[in-house]
This record gives structure tokens, sequence and C-alpha cells, in this order.
DNA sequence: TATGAATGAGCATTCATTCAT
DNA sequence: TATGAATGAATGCTCATTCAT
């Protein structure tokens, strides 16, 4: 709902903005219902109440208007995590601020994150390479957060990258479930749980470790 | 390469189940190459060697084989499961032998698990629908053996549909690794690391707790 | 009317080359009468009673088409040249010969010839660069014969190049003419104007200078 | 590059006419070099530095702009053929004049010639029927020219319009060669040859006919 | 007069599906 | 059973033209 305030930081937003707003997110929503390739660009304008040719004024192809929504959410997830992980100093309260970021940037802009979490996967080869950023990102974060963990003891001795994949996947299938089938029915809500696993997963289970408290760092 | 070699021996295989597997992997591997939609049912049936009307002769609709595609991998991963799960007596043991045979079955028909991880989901609603039940029926398993591990004092009380989903998450994060750039190299290879991983994220982290030796159930 | 008997000789000719003949001759017609660009493939097709998608069982683009057209006429008009040339052993009579031969070619496929001299040039690169193939060819061939009369002590010295451009000028112009109103009547009636024209025009005026008798030779 | 300076230098020239030359050069310049169709308002509008709605303040169609470069140079060739013409008293001079000012008049202009001979004829019904303008008082004019060598026993019996396309088709088929790829390099240089050949082409081939010192007429 | 964002009809091309052989 | 030519609806994209500012 509150959705992507200009990313340039300009409250009023020229009509020129808004238009693009407007169109990314009637695309946004489109591709998240139908999916991408079941989503013509006229579904697209209808929904956002302009003519065919305006998309074309504010993307040069559908493609990059499913890039840029890929971007968008790139640009608030890592905004999120980069913010929650501020707010702390040791490995493991990043790490858990991170987590409930991602939570609740995600689920703060569904639409967004139906598109790259299920519906741009496989539909082109452009948008892997652009989820990979995302993804590659977030996983480099949580593998270094962990790699310090074990370094200063807090942790087992591990595959710091293999364990920062479960971290993202079981992350990424909370995510998904919430969207799927409302469950859970707020991600939010299950950080705690999420943390706790996460935490118990990679060796450094109790609160003892310096991670509790973390939560509730992204208001 | 060696992709899904008829599932069950037995199969004497007539010309027209001969036929039939060669659509369903000529299908599975130019879909996951290409991806669904990229791909033209032209392009299935140039690499298989037969003519466009033969493919209708064998699946009534191009998304037909897709579905197919679905339920052979289906049968295969839940096929091996059941039966790693057979092996073994208690819940965690049961746990990590499925993590393992999941790991294996998908890691054995690298096309089929393309299709089904990457490109199914989101080209068509039918898709996701049926990859609900592969899901589910995964989710279930992991919720049971977590929730008994929890009713057996072998793991703190928590919520274990919210842990299963944790666990297949990991699960299928190790696999899109694979799959995307051999990260881990070799999935079957990381499923102790996996196993360890997920064991003590339920809270069961202790070799003790039970589960140790359900390695190599899968022969 | 009796346009390009299939170029293989092949006096048969497969159903797959009558759908092609049937789709070249539409095509050139319906670019000979509405211009390229105001020709929608819908156009060509409904001409050739065949559906849309049949017309891309043939030519790849639509560009295509039109280059085929191209490559129909030249191969009609240097044959005939080619052929009109051989019964003649003088470099005049063979010059006058193929001017006669490239009336009638032209004025033999009126569709074709108006395709390739009045709707082509300027419609796409690519055409350009192919009608050069035809102009090039044949204004070397004028040229050689030129020159050779000039060795020959037949005509004065000139610039062999340039007056063999106004030899093809002249010869255009009065397809031109034709096509466009009918001025002259009948091309092939005009032949021997114009190569009365052509012959003085290089200074080879007199029928004693051995070109008579050069008309007449494509029957 | 030294395209159309004002045609009749009398012209004030308010900013509108400032303008409206802005613009016809700007379509001119882009038809010549991309084609007609191949060329987009937007195009014209952005080589002449103003905004598309200003496009229309001078033209009410894109179709009008180029009918407008076809008038200019109809204007100026027609115009520069008259004034050559007046110069000389005889038939033959007459036309020798007028063959030398048609290609200076149109290598003048190269971009106007390019859309005039090129880009033009076959790109729009109405193109063609003002190109026809030129053409018919172009060679009605030459036409004259013979029929009056041939009423003055200058030049024997002949079809006078018929010769008169001939010439036509020469001047232009040089216009071609030379704007194709500088063959000859430079029109004017060659016309002298072009006359000869003409004169020669109409059984007037002798400079004793009364033609020579017809060159350098226009200033 | 000048602007340029908006329009929407029009078009080339693709491709799942059919069916006569 | 097998073939592959034929179909035609669907779609991404362009661009001449308009009009509110």
């Amino acid at each position: 709902m509150a959705d992507t305030p200009s990313p340039s930081g300009a409250r009023t937003g020229g009509p020129r903005e808004e238009r693009y707003e407007q169109l990314l997110l009637a695309a946004a929503s489109a591709y998240a219902e139908l999916g991408y390739h079941r989503t013509s660009v006229k579904t697209v304008v209808d929904r956002a109440g302009v003519a065919t040719g305006t998309f074309y004024l504010y993307f040069p192809t559908k493609e990059a208007s499913a890039l840029a929504i890929i971007d968008r959410l790139y640009e608030l997830v890592i905004g999120a995590v980069v913010k929650a992980r501020s707010s702390h100093a040791t490995s493991l309260a990043k790490l858990a601020a991170s987590v409930e970021a991602v939570l609740a940037a995600f689920s703060g802009h569904e639409a967004l994150a139906k598109v790259v979490l299920v519906q741009a996967p496989g539909a082109h080869p452009d948008f892997d390479r652009r989820l990979q950023a995302i993804h590659a990102e977030l996983t480099g974060l949580v593998a270094r957060d962990i790699q310090e963990a074990v370094d200063e003891g807090l942790a087992p001795a591990q595959d710091a990258a293999l364990s920062a994949r479960c971290v993202v996947g079981a992350v990424y299938e909370i995510l998904n479930g919430w969207m799927r089938d409302r469950q859970p029915p707020d991600p939010v809500a299950a950080a705690p749980h999420l943390q706790a696993f996460i935490l118990r997963g990679i060796g450094a289970g109790t609160p003892a470790s310096g991670w509790a408290g973390a939560g509730g760092v992204t208001p």
C-alpha cells in the first residue's frame, strides 16, 4: 500500500514521476497476479488507465518494466537491511535484524515481492541475472555475519556460505508460504521463530549468544 | 545427462512408452534450458526427433507436458523419500533421511528439477497448483517429524509447521544454488552440513538426539 | 501472366512450389499496386487466399518477400539478356539485342517490374543494395559492348561507363513511362526507336555499323 | 551541405519562413538519408531542434512535408531550366542548355534530389502524382525542342515524345549514379558528354547542327 | 507560437493447435 | 500411429497526430 515513495527522495514528484509510479505499480500488480507472460502490455495500461503508447514513454520494452520492478524491490530490501544492520553492533544481532528487515521489506510490498520471488524467476534470462544480484548480496551479508560469529567463537566452525544459503532459503520460504496461502499470516510476526531457528541452525542458538533483542529494530 | 531412466525399472516399455519418455525428457530439457514460455512445441519435437503432430498424440496440450514433468518428479521425490524414511525408526532419523533423499532425488534429475523448481513456478496457474502438492506433502512430512520430536522431548516446543517451512526452504535453496552455479558442487555431499543445520535449527542439534547415522540411506 | 515458371526448371512443381509462387505473385501484385510500406502482410495473404501464418512458412520476413521478388526479376532479366546476346556476334548487335531483351523481360512481368523499378528503391536499404546488382550487371554489359565498339572503330572514343549509364537510363525511362501511363503502349514495339536512339547516341548511328537486324531476337 | 538557400533571394525571411526552411531542410535531409517511411516525425524535429508539435504548425501532415520538398525542387529545377533556355535561341541549344541546367539544379540540392528521385517514388500515391508534374514538364520541354529540330531539318523524323523520354531517362540516370556512388563524380562536368550523347541520339549529332556553345549557360 | 506528453490504431510476427494425408 | 503444412488469434511495439499548457 505504502509502496515506493519516490526513490530520489523528492516528496513532490512531478507528474512525470507519478505516471512512472502508476505504471510500475500497475505492471507489478498485473505481473504478480497473472504472471509476466500471461500479462499483456494492454492489461497493464488498462489497469493504469492510460493508453498503450504511454507505457513505452516510460519503459523501452515490456521486459524493462519487469527489470524496473526487480530493481525497485532490490533497492527497498537492501536499503532496509542496511538500515537495520546499522542499528546493531554484533554479528548475530546484525544477522537477526537483517532477517526481520527482509521479512518486513518484502511483505510490505507484496506485489513487487510476488513478481520478484515467484513470477520473474525463469520468465526471462535477464530477470534471472538481475535476481542474482539481490540474492548474492543478501547471501553474502549473511555469510559474513556467520563467519564473524564463528571467528568470535559464538558459533561452531562451519561452511559459512552453505549455512548462509540455508538461512536465505528459510527466509524465502516463509515469504513464499505467506504469499501463497497466508501461512504464516504475518511474516514479521513470525520473525522471532525464524530468528530462533536460524541462530540455532548456525549453532548460536542461545540468547546468551548475544542476539536477543534484535527484533523490532525496523519500525 | 543421465536423466530419468524410466522410474520403475519394471516397465517393459512398449514403443508407446518409449516415445512418451522421449518426448517428456525432450520437453524437460528444453523447458529447463530455455524456460517454459520461451520453448515452443516445435523446439521440443525437434529435440525429440519427431513431427509436430506427434507431440499431440502424447500430450493433449503443451501445458499438459509440463504438468506431466511436475508429476514425474513428484513421484520420484516422494518415492525416494518414503523409501528412505522406511529404513529409519525415529522421527529425527526419518527427518534427516528425508533431507538427503530429497537432495538425491532432485539432483539425480536435474532437468526435471530445473523445470519444477525454477521454470514452472509462475509460468501457469495450474503449475503452481500442482507444485503445491509436492510442497505440501514434503512440508507435511517434515512437520510431522518435528512435532514427533517435540512430543518425544527431543526438541523444544515450537510451531512445527513454521519450522518445517524453514527446513524445506533451506533444502530448496541448496538445490537452487547447485542448479544456478554449482554452489555447492554436489548437493548430496552437502547433506551432512544441511542436516546439522536443520536439526540444530529445530533445537535437536546434538547427535545424541538420535539422528546420527541417517546418512547414506538412499543407495 | 506467364510469370516465373519454376526457376528450378521442374515442370511439375510440388504443391510447395505452387504455394510459393502464389504468395510471391500475390506479394508482387500488392506491392506493385499499393507500394511496399502501404501493403500489410494481411493484404498479401488475403490476395493469396491463405492465412497469415502461411506467409511466414515461405518467407522469414515481409522484407524477404520483397527481396525474393527482386531476385526473381533479376534472374528473369539477366537470363533473357544473356540468352539474347548469345544469338549475336558483334558488339553492337549484342547491345541492340540486350536492349530489346530487357524491354521484353520487364514488360513481360509488369508486377515484378513495378516492384523493382518503382516501389523497391528507397523502401529499404537492403532493397537498394540488391537492386544495385541488377543495375550494375546491366550497365557493365552495356559498357563492355560500347568499349568494344569503340575499340573496333565502330564508335568514337568516349567514356564507355558514362555512355552505358545513359543507355540504361533511357531504357528504364521507357519502361517507367509504360508502367506509369502506357506511354509507349508497348515497350517492345518501341525497341527499334530506342535502339536507334542509343546507337546514334554512342556514335554508331548507321545500320551500316552492323547492328541492323538485331531486333526480334527474343521471340 | 549548401542545400537550398531560400530560392528567391528576395525573401526577407521573417522568423516564420526561417522555421519553415529549417524544417523543410531537416525533413529533406532525413528522408534522403533514411527514406521517407523509415524517418519518423520525431527524427525530423530532432534534427531541426524543435518540438514535435511545431512540425504541425508548418505542415498539416508528414506527407505534406514531402510534397513541399517535391514542390520546392520542382520550382528550383523548372526555374533553372527556363532561365537557361531563355539565353538561347535555337531548339538544340535550348535542349543542350536544359540538360545542363537540370544537372546543375539537382546536383546543387542533393538532399532534395535524393528525396525526389529516390525516396519519393512509390512511397505514396500522392507523391507519384506530384512527381509526374516535374517529369511531364521536363519531358514536354525536351519533346518540343526535338520536334522543332525535326521541323527545322536539324534532326531526322522521329517520335519526339519517345526520344524525349530517352533524353530525360539518360539525365536521371546520370544523377542517380552520382547520388548512389559518385559515378560520375560531378554531374555538371559530365554535361558535355551527356549532351553529345543526347544530340547524337536524336540524330543531331554534329556541332554543325548548331548546339555547340550551349555549355556554361547556367552561371 | 511553441511544447512534448498522451493517444490508439495499425502492423509484423509467433506459436499452440488441427487435420488431411 | 505419424506427419508437417496450414491456421488465425494474440501480442509487443511504432508513430502520425492532437491538445492542454
